[in-house]
RNA sequence: GGUGGGUUCGUAUAACGGCUAGUACUCAGGAUUUUCAUUCCUGCAAUAGGAGUUCGAUUCUCCUACCCACUACCA
């Protein structure tokens, strides 16, 4: 059996989105499944649309997630770009690869699978129009070529005359007519597609030298022995184009999965960066800032946890075929099949995103926890024992999705409340308790005694600690009291209810 | 418009052609708790519509509807 290699081949045009990142994690799970390799490659075939500091993105989001590519990056992380032993196939940046493609696009010509078109943006803008006011869409193809100017049309000197003066030619794939492609998909199985609906792809351009993304694709997958092509459903509508350029070079072709979209929590279409901004969660995994300076939030950023993220991407399309929902990466690659994958888009769902983190975060150890928040507490102007942030961190880890809620929980405990909430001081901090309250305080030395105190007066419970509670934190929620007072310390504590009394009463 | 893909509770999904269509998130209610949270229990809620095949269809076939993608010298 053939060895199993898989890419991820991202355009550096902008920040992975989310969905990009789970394309890449379905390829890397695929891969390790079945002890395979998972590449990296990047294609930057559209010189145009280039966006500076995309790629370096891309790989730092990958390394966040833990599925580094085990081809395509050099010692230093970068994209590879001299051949080694563990790059046997760089470079790995197809603008690198450029002077190959050429000769690949040529020999279709050769082979009569492919033709030099010379018809000028105008031209084909002009046919377009015309096309479209007849209520028709125009398509370069079998039906139409044979009006258009190239080398099918045009007598071999000139086409040989406007090959040498000329340098806005392109070469395109000559769609054969009437014939039904039959293929295969792993995902969504058995589809055909009749040739006729097709058009003839442009796989080459004179005017940067460069291939569009399916000639490079096509070249690239078979020189990198590529088994597995696994890739978003917007890919399926290419794949007779690709089935037929791989029938037309000769080479035996990889199989295909088309994965399912990832679509918007509300509404239909695909997930943007819209719906993040408009809703409050992030559509990329990191921060980004684009050259123009707008920022986008990230998972990272965000306080998700790269396992958490990484097994909520993972639920997104696929499913274990068991009821279990949390998965380690190594998990993940055992249980991994493309069979689970469904066929149907996934709308995002960003409050089951937000329970996956809290489900993580309460796996995590106290130590590791408390070492998160010791900067958050530094960030507030607290340096506090490294043992008594433990201690909290144990009361509060239960409460919390995020680290960064540490803080909206336990604030209480490093200072004194400024202002109270008027709705529970209303309820909670009327005379008659604070009474009852201050007795209890003054007159007992723990928070225990102070329970036995009040138990022992017949005084209501509820009434009497929510008096304390309000003192204590500002509102009607929050830790226990015992846990509060051990940690603020009784003449806090008193001093804390007199400041009440003196705001409040 | 054309081509292709898709359709189970609000969301993610489960269900060899065969139990009362299961689970998780969200939401609502309850129990526990001095409060809040946790935890536990309960509840709400779905096979898009119509034909056909079959003893029997969420599952197979066809039609309709709706949704999505693609339809560039972008990927």
């Amino acid at each position: 059996m053939k060895r199993v290699r898989v890419r991820f081949a991202p355009s550096p045009t902008g920040p992975l989105h989310m969905g990009g990142v789970r394309t890449a994690l379905y390829n890397y799970l695929f891969a390790k499944k079945n002890g395979g390799d998972f590449i990296l490659r990047i294609e930057d075939t559209d010189s145009h649309r280039f966006v500076p500091g995309a790629e370096e993105y891309i790989i730092e989001s990958l390394r966040w997630c833990g599925i580094m590519p085990d081809e395509g990056l050099d010692a230093d992380g970068r994209l590879a770009s001299e051949k080694s032993e563990r790059n046997p196939h760089a470079p790995y940046r197809q603008s690198e690869r450029k002077s190959i493609y050429r000769a690949y696009a040529e020999q279709l010509v050769a082979g009569g699978f492919a033709y030099y078109a010379f018809d000028t943006a105008e031209e084909l803008e002009k046919a377009r129009a015309e096309a479209e006011g007849k209520g028709e869409t125009f398509i370069y193809s079998a039906a139409t070529r044979g009006a258009l100017r190239n080398s099918l049309t045009l007598p071999a000197e000139e086409v040989a005359a406007l090959l040498k003066s000329r340098t806005d030619w392109t070469i395109r794939f000559k769609m054969p007519q009437d014939r039904v492609v039959v293929m295969e998909d792993i995902i969504r199985g058995h589809i055909e597609v009749n040739s006729s609906t097709l058009d003839d792809k442009v796989l080459w351009k004179r005017a940067d030298e460069l291939p569009t993304y399916h000639l490079a694709n096509i070249v690239d997958d078979h020189l990198m022995e590529i088994s597995h092509v696994i890739r978003g459903e917007e890919w399926l509508p290419s794949l007779p184009l690709h089935y037929l350029l791989y029938e037309a070079f000769g080479w035996e072709r990889p199989e295909f999965a088309h994965l399912p979209l990832l679509l918007k929590p509300v509404g239909n279409g695909k997930l943007s960066k819209r719906d993040g901004d408009k809703m409050g969660f992030p559509v990329f995994p990191l921060k980004w800032v684009a050259p123009d300076g707008a920022e986008s939030r990230g998972y990272r950023e965000d306080g998700y946890f790269p396992e958490a993220f990484v097994n909520l991407l993972a639920m997104l399309g696929w499913n274990p075929g068991t009821e279990q929902e949390i998965f380690s990466l190594q998990e993940l690659v055992e249980a991994f099949s493309l069979e689970k994958v469904g066929k149907s888009g996934a709308k995002f769902n960003p409050d089951k995103a937000k329970w996956f983190n809290k489900e993580y975060l309460r796996m995590k150890g106290t130590e590791e926890l408390a070492a998160l928040f010791m900067p958050v507490l530094e960030e507030h102007g607290i340096s506090a024992d490294k043992h008594k942030v433990e201690e909290i961190t144990e009361l509060i880890k239960e409460r919390a999705t995020f680290v960064k809620d540490f803080w909206d929980i336990a604030w209480y405990l490093f200072e004194a409340p400024q202002t109270y909430v008027e709705k529970d001081a209303a309820k909670f901090f009327k005379s008659e308790n604070v009474a009852m309250a201050r007795e209890a305080l003054e007159e007992t030395d723990s928070a225990i005694a102070m329970e036995e105190y009040i138990r022992g007066k017949e005084w209501p419970m509820g009434k009497v600690m929510n008096c304390i509670r309000l003192a204590l934190t500002g509102s009607s929620s929050g830790l226990g009291i015992a846990d509060i007072m051990r940690f603020i310390g009784r003449e806090e504590a008193l001093a804390r209810f007199r400041r009440a009394e003196e705001r409040l009463l």
